[in-house]
DNA sequence: ATTATCTATAGATCTATAGATAATGC
DNA sequence: ATTATCTATAGATCTATAGATAATGC
């Protein structure tokens, strides 16, 4: 849990295996891979690690963290519901901008090593939990009001956690497919930043909804 | 393009093949598995597809293709917009459905070897084109009209796209994480499918929408 | 003395090919 | 004769360990 602290080598070792497993996964990347990237010797990464598994484990694990961290979100008490859901959306939305592979090796990871599900499962325990049930009392609230369609937390989680993800999924591969320059790819991001916060709002809305009063701004 | 007959063998090794493909991804897969799993030896499958690359390559192209193909969708003519778009990423989400693993494979195998892009993009060409194009008159049609909210195709469908593909990205973590029985993962999936369309359709109204006589149905 | 780093190598793969044998089509 | 299948193996990895040497902390 605590970070013990680490020599130089260690630190190097752990970011250069970090670079290379965001990139390119476990199985293609190849302990060899890690230190020449390093500039040491392959043996000096079993030193340390004991096995490839043990490192990767490692990394995966704060990673995996990092994913789940209870994003601190609805600032004050007295913010609306409509302003709670949007920081929380914009505050996922910017882990994943800041960590823009991780989703991929997550993904990639649990799905072709379903035994790693497990442990994430112990590891993390109830840290996600926190946000859902504030959440969820939030919603329910804002249903019983007829301020937000009936539905589940789940459901608008589900919906929030697909439509930031895929940005970083499927971004490298629109950016290769379109010949898109950096500059054009941040505002692409950006722009779907915009349209999911709208999307997500707008797709709460109850039947007979009309703005109030603080939509038309920007 | 057109598929030649093929013998029995070649036969059982594609579709032994596409199975650990799908499976575990190009990386994981030996051609010593795909033998195994064939019931043949290791060399046939050289035999057959000469390298293991031009093997994955074919059942790749299918499957990309697959993937995209055109979703002819909107059926008669004269349907509204919203019966259009309903039936289209139903469509989508139902074609996810009969391949869940796909979404993974293409991810997995574009995110780690980009140069696989350029030759996908000229194997399907303009083929996204068609359903793109209609969907763009319509859209641009009811924003017009002051049914939809003023938006992009591309971010109708990167919305669309990303909720479909998240479903059967995360859904095998999702049934591992939470122990779902079989049954109980078909309703999530089931669930999720009526929620993505419910969410689409709700956010693309316009501020001051009013439900037009279609909705309040089931 | 202990810890860090290196060289060397064993043992497991894994891909691809060569060359032998079996099956099939005239 | 040609095509399909098999056995055997070369050559490339790749992980992990053993054992030598260099660096560091008392």
């Amino acid at each position: 849990m605590v970070d013990t602290p680490q020599s130089g080598m260690e630190q190097a070792i752990l970011l250069a295996a970090e670079r290379l497993f965001l990139e390119r996964g476990l199985a293609l990347t190849s302990t060899t891979d890690i230190a020449k990237e390093v500039g040491c010797n392959q043996a000096l990464i079993h030193y340390y690690f004991r096995t490839k598994d043990k490192l990767f484990e490692t990394i995966f694990a704060r990673k995996a963290e990092l994913l789940f961290s209870d994003l601190d979100s609805g600032g004050a008490a007295g913010a609306s519901f409509e302003a709670m859901l949007r920081s929380l959306v914009e505050a996922h939305f910017e882990l994943l901008r800041a960590n823009p592979r991780l989703p991929f090796l997550v993904i990639n990871e649990l799905v072709t090593n379903p035994s790693r599900i497990d442990s994430l499962k112990l590891r993390l325990g109830g840290r996600v939990s926190k946000t859902y049930e504030r959440l969820e009392t939030a919603l329910k609230a804002e249903i019983a009001e007829g301020r937000v369609r009936p539905m589940s937390v789940f459901d608008l989680l589900f919906d929030a956690v697909s439509l930031n993800v895929a940005v970083f999924l499927g971004g490298p591969i629109l950016k290769a497919a379109l010949d898109l320059s950096q500059d054009d790819y941040e505002r692409l991001v950006e722009a779907r930043k915009r349209e999911i916060v709208e999307m997500l709002l707008r797709g709460l809305r109850p039947d007979g909804a009309r703005p109030e009063g603080e939509d038309g701004s920007r």
